[in-house]
DNA sequence: AATATTTTTTAGATTAACCTAAATTACCTA
DNA sequence: TAGGTAATTTAGGTTAATCTAAAAAATATT
């Protein structure tokens, strides 16, 4: 295999981003404004991902490009790393999940094989990041986190309201008044063991007490 | 500070070993093979380095080079993470030694001072790498390993003899026939309770027998 | 539809890191 | 010391990755 710059790949995950953010052919500005380049710029690098030898995007002149299979590798290939690297900073080296991003930037572009799948292994192979994404296994696979619910959040843990159980005008009502929608982030401050109620953090903002039946019926994405 | 580039800093570390082994001048030639690279390249390169801006070698024209203070604290920092990582690599992701070295180099470019630190911390701040190399703490201070003698090697350990206890002619005519000259390998194959005597290999070619006496007199640095 | 605006591409330059070939300097030895 | 060889530097060119400015195409607006 012909050989992969760092630039070149940081272009393959910056489309793999967009491509997945839109589901649409991902436009040459969109990139430029991604990756903190020129428009000017990121056409040249287009037409190279797009050569013949490389093949790693599709490419319709003025249309936007997409990545092919040689390129989805590649880039989800990065993903892993990435999130490897995230997982091991954390776990083993006590970063804060806020923090370790930029390190693993640098870290994600080192290729050895044997490295990654030894690292992985150091760490359980795990399917989730500190961040609560998904992790794609050697063969590329990505563990799809189910969402969950409340009451199955850690103490501590954060996650974003993705939907409810019940469905009934009055929990969607006392909801509203509690300034829960979807997307709301919370938070599990403490589970109070004495009747499974919750102190749970809303948006960063104010505190409220949630009692068992209301985290059972609140599906959350962890984050 | 400016940025270094990550050949600016390949540079920095080959003079910095260069002048360690010779202790004379750094000369353009020795830099191009060490570097695998042209004379004509090196020399574009000590001129860069040498510059008003970055002063990070000394710089005679068609006389050779050494490190400056500055130069001698970036290639300091670069052994302190190859060796780190090459200690992780060996420690927690069980590579052997032999298998690591490639991969610390690409690691050891990453400046990030608290992953450096944390990586240190979290490996119990070692003194050594796996292959007996000191490793500078963050202040670039080594600590050199000191020689012991050839009876107190661990059997299978590998030294280098660096000396000898007993100059006597006798004993040195010995070691001459032995083939034993400062420098050679030597590993302790087995040593034999009964008598104190040990199965040397040496040089990785012949074994022999040397006795506890001969052992006393000879003084190794562990590899 | 005609014009204006935005997006994308092309053209041409720049910089770091390399290269080859040629010129210069240093050194070694007869 | 003269000449020859080896080491070093200079000159000039290449490629990847960037940029600005201008041209071309697509899209929006009147």
């Amino acid at each position: 295999m012909f050989p992969i710059s760092k630039t070149e790949e940081n272009y393959l995950k910056a489309i793999f981003k967009l491509y997945e953010e839109t589901a649409t052919l991902v436009s040459t500005n969109a990139i430029a404004k991604e990756m903190n380049t020129k428009a000017a710029s990121v056409t040249d690098m287009i037409q190279r991902l797009s050569s013949d030898e490389k093949k790693l995007i599709h490419y319709k002149k003025r249309k936007g490009v997409k990545l092919t299979e040689a390129g989805n590798k590649i880039a989800t290939s990065l993903i892993r790393r990435h999130r490897l690297w995230e997982t091991f900073l954390v776990e083993k080296l006590n970063f804060s999940w806020d923090e370790v991003h930029e390190i693993a930037e640098e870290l994600e572009h080192i290729k050895a094989e044997k490295l990654i799948d030894r690292l992985d292994e150091f760490l359980g192979r795990p399917k989730f990041d500190p961040h609560g994404d998904p992790i794609p296994d050697a063969a590329g696979n990505f563990t799809f986190r189910k969402q969950i619910l409340l009451t199955e959040l850690q103490e501590n843990q954060e996650g974003v309201v993705v939907g409810v159980l019940d469905d009934s005008p009055s929990f969607l009502q006392y909801l509203d008044k509690l300034r829960m929608v979807l997307g709301t982030k919370v938070k599990v401050l403490e589970r109070i063991a004495y009747d499974g109620s919750n102190r749970i953090l809303i948006d960063n903002q104010y505190e409220q007490i949630l009692t068992n039946k209301v985290c059972q019926n609140l599906y959350v994405k962890v984050t």
